[in-house]
DNA sequence: CTACACCTTCCAGTAGCTGGAATGTCAAGC
DNA sequence: GCTTGACATTCCAGCTACTGGAAGGTGTAG
């Protein structure tokens, strides 16, 4: 099959797959004699991991990993599933931080409503609070 | 006072301080005779600004835009007020998109459980289920 | 013959730094 | 005077994961 298929396929662009062999992600497909690339079903097989794993948001060397793992038959599904661990509590992580942040951003923004809107000068001034946020004076502890 | 100082008073890298010259987010400082960056109180005040917004996770565009209004005096608190409401959004929906993702690789891992870990060639594999993910078949419905 | 879609290659750019090389400066210690 | 070490400077390269665009070849329909 040729390239508009395993995009189809795949919904993966051209452009990412071409990408992906450069960096030997995918294996060198044949060719035709025109030079088109000729893809085969197991190409569209290995490329729908890559674009499943990247999906859950794991890394090109992650993807590479595992890839490699399969390549030599050394059970890649334990692998995975650790990684799937791993990667659950790091999308967990993120989520916290993104949170704390969303509690920051709000405190700021009922903060500042309080404030004249053109003390462009002053201290009263939803960008002071900005630059001080997170500047704790020497000696304080942290809430 | 010299780059170790407003390193130490903002908690900015130097390199990163350059780098933020560079790309003329902070005016050229004044220099010493030695070729040394010399810094002043209004730098440390634009920088910790700086480093408050980039906290909240603004782009460094965005960054921008807030201190050329500031430059030109036109009242940033109000945009920055604004932008605070965008940004706002913008994590709640990273956070959605991230407890979604948690949520498919939760619901992977317990169905990856249930089948064996070294069966590398057939379906009954998670790395089966990856590859399958999210790819529905023709005239199906999403959930 | 011409249009158009598709394919190829290669080069460059994105965001926000960060690391490293090669070099200069300044103060302290011997 | 000399060395050592922390600091400073510049410039160049690299990171992630693509994406855009130029310049050109190919295949098919009208």
């Amino acid at each position: 099959m040729e390239m508009r298929e395993i995009v189809t396929l795949t919904r993966v662009p051209a452009k990412t797959i071409r990408y992906y062999e450069q960096i030997n992600l995918l294996p060198p497909p044949g060719r035709r004699q025109n030079g088109y690339r000729e893809y085969s079903k197991t190409d569209v097989d290995r490329l729908r991991l890559v674009a499943g794993l990247r999906r859950l948001d794991f890394s090109l060397d992650e993807v590479k990993e595992i890839l490699d793992l399969r390549d030599r038959r050394l059970a890649p599904c334990k692998t995975l599933l650790n990684l799937l661990d791993k990667k659950a509590n790091e999308i967990r992580l993120r989520i916290n931080e993104l949170e704390r942040l969303d509690r920051d951003i709000k405190k700021l923004r009922s903060l500042g409503l309080k404030f004249p809107t053109d003390d462009v000068e002053g201290k009263n001034c939803v960008c002071h609070l900005v630059s001080n946020q997170g500047v704790t004076t020497r000696g304080s502890h942290g809430s």
